[in-house]
DNA sequence: ACAATATTTTAGTTTTATCTAAATTATCTC
DNA sequence: GAGATAATTTAGATAAAACTAAAATATTGT
């Protein structure tokens, strides 16, 4: 299993986690909530902050739940509540997505390569 | 700054930051303790560290000293201190480095790449 | 069965972080 | 100054992570 502490590491993945931080949140509300992010992309952070047992999901009907597992943060867990009551949290959080952004720019068009059946 | 999350998500980092962790030791001691790693990448980590204010440096003579400072990680100075207390600390670390490997691989040969003057 | 909705998975791209090796800088001793 | 030792910096290589877009998978409703 992937270590608390490195699934924390991104900056995306603690915004995720804080989306559900208060009580249950569907996949779809979380992606909405960020804006900047693909469906897929946010789908795959949930993946892996449920690998770490950082939260939890429910399935209900066509939709599925998460919620942050506190449990598994001991005193973390309390560290980034207060990190998120900063009032330069959302200013800091900017700054840390723009600086670490990783993957291609959704701004760049991409010639729409082939794909093969399964 | 770097954000302390970000500065301890690489295992090695955290292992650095561990050497250092009951008082100063000298980058070549850290270096040497470590040992499947070059200097050059122990001082890249310690500057990072540096930069997230993880550690305190202090020249004397040739050497640098560098010591961990406790008071920036407020509630995970005692997180990290009871990971390192776990009987088991160390294999998770080991599976963790394999795991996150970045960089070219030491076994491997290279050639001796062309370096230019300034 | 078909269409719509919600989410996951996969394939492939891009960017960054970690690394090695070599060059450089700094300090001490002779 | 020359040589040795300690550490940093730089340049380039490479693997992994984060991403997009598209395909696949459920699930529900008609």
């Amino acid at each position: 299993m992937t270590s608390v502490i490195q699934a924390l590491g991104p900056p995306r993945r603690r915004e995720i986690l804080r989306l559900c931080w208060g009580g249950e949140r569907s996949a779809g509300e979380i992606h909405r909530a960020l804006g900047d992010v693909t469906f897929g992309a946010v789908s795959q952070h949930l993946r892996a902050l449920e690998r770490a047992a950082l939260v939890r999901a429910r399935r209900e009907g066509r939709h599925r739940f998460y919620a942050a597992r506190k449990g598994s943060l001991g005193p973390l867990a309390a560290w980034l509540e207060s990190m998120w009551d900063d009032a330069l949290y959302a200013l800091k959080l900017r700054a840390e997505l723009e600086e670490g952004r990783r993957g291609p720019r959704p701004s760049r068009r991409r010639k729409p390569s082939p794909r093969r059946k399964r």
